[in-house]
DNA sequence: CTTGACCCTGTAGTAACTCCAGGGTCCATG
DNA sequence: CATGGACCCTGGAGTTACTACAGGGTCAAG
């Protein structure tokens, strides 16, 4: 159970990705390059389903492939103490917490027009600029 | 206090974008044309400042700019029956949701992962890619 | 009246994919 | 055993969403 042994189209199946994404990774380094079988095809195991998941949920909350790197970094290094990476983290632990309050605000928006739709209003009591427009109660917008 | 008159650098400062990147959004038509001054600068209003921080604010959440157009078409135009356009929203709603729980538990790995340095641990502890590996209790992963 | 900060248009470059051409591998089926 | 369709290979061009110049105009302060 350690080793599916996944062919790329499979791989990419199980994590929707393209097969074209995967190769991209490995050639930029995100993925390590897999075993190869005896006809040149790339051959995966479960390492590979689990670093490829969290790369493309990591990419698709909008971080940037540098700070996925920054990310994988992390847990690359088992030996590295702690305390050079802290600041690093808890830099981490900011954004997310602010796309969280960012998206929760998208959230209760959208889901007061879906309750709204259902009753039969109109999009002229669409508010769903206001909910992501400047806070005034924090001052500042996007980084 | 209708019409601040914006110059684009400061309309750029207020929302943390860059002035190349109000043009682009001009010209792909995400932002409207604004009025221009006697010596051909641009001049913008609060509405502008309104929705230019909503653009960057869904794009920052990963959001494509597709989608983008989509949430601004709902609120463009105020006599549409809510009917037509419910399917998008929940649709969007759904996706929000899934970014919501995805980013939890991000944040809850990386804040373990915090107070874990503040004790002096080291990173073999580190359970990042965990956090956003598949999860078995939904069976799938990402779009 | 000039100088530095800021604006204009237009084009070229970058990040992160995405698609395609031209060709090899694999295997189920005739 | 051959052969056709699904899948894989490499390398390169195209797309999206910016980002960074180049070459030049505007404007307020000194």
């Amino acid at each position: 159970m350690a080793n599916p042994e996944l062919s790329i189209g499979a791989l990419g199946k199980l994590t929707g990705t393209k097969v074209e994404t995967i190769r991209f990774y490995e050639k930029i380094g995100v993925l390590p390059a897999p075993a190869r079988t005896a006809g040149n095809y790339r051959s995966y195991g479960h390492d590979h389903v689990r670093r490829l998941t969290f790369v493309r949920r990591v990419r698709d909350l909008g971080f940037p492939l540098e700070t996925v790197r920054a990310m994988l970094d992390l847990a690359d290094q088992p030996d590295r103490p702690c305390g050079e990476v802290d600041a690093l983290v808890v830099e981490q632990l900011r954004e997310v917490e602010r796309k969280i309050a960012d998206l929760e605000r998208l959230r209760d928006e959208l889901d007061r027009l879906a309750h709204q739709c259902r009753r039969g209003g109109r999009m002229a009591e669409c508010r769903i600029i206001e909910a992501l427009s400047p806070h005034h109660e924090d001052g500042r917008c996007c980084p």
